[in-house]
Formats: structure tokens, C-alpha cells, sequence
DNA sequence: ATGAATCAAGATATCTGTGTCTGATGATTA
DNA sequence: TAATCATCAGACACAGATATCTTGATTCAT
């Protein structure tokens, strides 16, 4: 079959979109430019931005000047709370296949399958937004100079 | 959004077969036996039952009395291996916005993201099918008893 | 106030994963 | 050989994720 990524295009478009507003906070950034910078079709964009504004992760202005722009600090958004505003990762809770008879516990397979989203629940949990800028400074999130260059050029803000 | 599992449908119904063979070894098992002991639509675990069969992890038998069975030992078999057979979790290679001009490097946030998909990789690399029963023998993969009752109901077998 | 810019919301289109069905091929039994 | 069982192979149907488009609402600048 196909190759299948860890997390959905969506989710993957929403993480480009937060990363970037992590990079401006207190800038209100509009969908045309996210989207350019991101390489994410608008008005999808415009879509997955809705769902992560509904989450209380963004905050949408209208009008003239307006964007979008984080409610809360880079540092206190981890790349979980982006992923569970999009397709959170769901647990094995009880059997899939729905057998009664073992009181509650899950069987081998499931319980280590539940483990591993355990574990990924537990990485992503541990990375903050901000956590992407603190290595090497050559290297920005969502690929560097593209985006460095393209949103000083935009902005005028100087490095 | 809706939740997304770890692991596609189809994978989840590739490792419950593949349970279930790995539990009797060098018995022929009917696709119909298979689906009724993992629940899963008959129709469609037969094309799953196909993809496996490709990939040389089970070998079908036509006819009367026939089946699949797996080709190799269960100890020899991980969990990584069922899920390369049907969909295989990517690894994330080269940027993908398709941004040139950070040589080789992945930006922050997808080298994290292939870390966590490394680590799945890694951890499904580790189990094999007979791990999944050399624990509490009161619980079998796919849910002890039912899979025990029936499977030694349709096959004579004694415990 | 008027017009332009921008988000908000809903309808619609497309593609892929999931699931069903049918006929063909091969193996067993009698 | 004939009949039956079960995999093999391909076409078809459906639903949900992805993507596009249109219209309305809000904000700013003039």
C-alpha cells in the first residue's frame, strides 16, 4: 500500500503554521502569508487555522492588518496541544475487538500498541514551540533561510 | 477533528491475523476462521490475508482444508515487519516544503518529528509475535479466552 | 460613510482507505 | 472426472480526509 505518516497532512499543516507564528509572536500574521511561507494551500490553510482558532490556540482579527497570532507563549504550546486541536492520538482504552471477558486489562498485542501512542503522547508532549528555536541558529524552524529571509523581507524586521 | 489511530485499520487487521497464526504454528487457518476469531470483515481480510502473502510473511494453500500459515517462526517475525507489509511508517528523508538551501539538514521541527517516527520504527522493530505471548498465560493476544475457546473448539486442540 | 482587506462559515469537489462482491484458479475428496 | 472448498485477482461501492470556492461579517483607512 501507501507509505502513511505519522501525523495526518492536516496535523502536519497545522505544526508549519504554529512554528511560524512562534517565530513572530505579538505580529498578526494573515492566512496569504502563512500560507506562502508554510507552502500549504490557502485555502485549506484558511481551514486548519479556524480549527486551531476554535482550540484557543490562535487568535483570528479581521480586517485590514489583521491575522492570526498565538494566545499563548511559545514556550506553554507543546507540539501536542497543536496536535490534539487537529487528530489527537487515541489511546487503546478497552478492546477493539470488544471481548468482555478480560476484566479491563488489554491483551498483548493492544497493550503494546497503546504503549507506543503512550510513548509518542509523552515525546510530543515533552517539545514546546519554542524548544525549535534553541539549537543551532542556522537553522530555523520550517527550513531556515526560506522562511527567514521571506518573512524579513515581509516584515522589515531586521535579524 | 476525528481521532486517529497509531496505525491504519488495515494494519490493526494484519497484526490481529498475524496473532492469531503465530498462536498454531503449522496449522493451515481459513481466511473464514480467521475473521470470525479477529472480528474483522472476511472480505476484507482476505485482501489483507493477499498483502501478507505478498510479502512472504504467510503462505496461502488453496482447496479443501486449506489456508495460510505463517513462513517463518513467530519469534522471528516483529511487529515492524506486519506493519512494512501493508503500510509502512515513513520516515521523514528530505524537507517537505521542498526547500533546497539547508544542505541535507531537516529543520527543528520535522527532525523531531522523524525522531519520533524513528523511535516507533525502533520499538516495533523490537517486538516479535511470540513476545506477545510469553507473559501472563491467562491472557492470550486478541483476548484469551474467546480466542482460546474457539480456537480449540474448531481445532481439537487441548491446552 | 465608503471601500478594501481579512477572517468566518458553509457548500461543493476530489482522492484515498475501507469494505463488498464476483468470477477464476488451484487443491482435495470421492 | 466431477464436485467442493478455499485462495487469488480484479471490479465496484462507500465514507472520510483533503482541497476548493463562494458568500457573509468584521476591521481599518480614507
Amino acid at each position: 500500500m501507501k507509505e502513511s505518516a505519522l501525523l495526518s497532512q492536516t496535523t502536519e499543516y497545522a505544526l508549519r503554521a504554529m512554528s511560524c507564528l512562534a517565530y513572530m509572536p505579538d505580529e498578526l500574521v494573515s492566512t496569504a502569508q502563512l500560507a506562502e511561507v508554510t507552502h500549504v494551500p490557502m485555502n485549506y490553510l484558511a481551514k486548519v487555522l479556524q480549527l486551531l482558532a476554535k482550540s484557543e490556540l490562535i487568535t483570528g482579527r479581521r480586517g485590514v492588518g489583521g491575522g492570526y497570532r498565538l494566545n499563548r507563549s511559545a514556550s506553554e504550546i507543546s507540539l501536542m496541544d497543536v496536535i490534539n486541536a487537529i487528530d489527537p492520538i487515541d489511546r487503546i482504552k478497552s478492546c477493539p475487538l470488544k471481548l468482555e471477558n478480560h476484566s479491563g486489562k488489554l491483551c498483548p498485542l493492544h497493550a503494546r500498541l497503546d504503549a507506543a501512542a503512550k510513548a509518542l503522547i509523552d515525546t510530543f508532549d515533552g517539545i514546546s514551540l519554542a524548544d525549535m528555536f534553541a539549537e543551532d541558529p542556522s537553522i530555523r524552524p520550517l527550513c531556515s533561510a526560506e522562511m527567514t529571509t521571506k518573512v524579513n523581507l515581509t516584515f522589515g524586521q531586521s535579524d
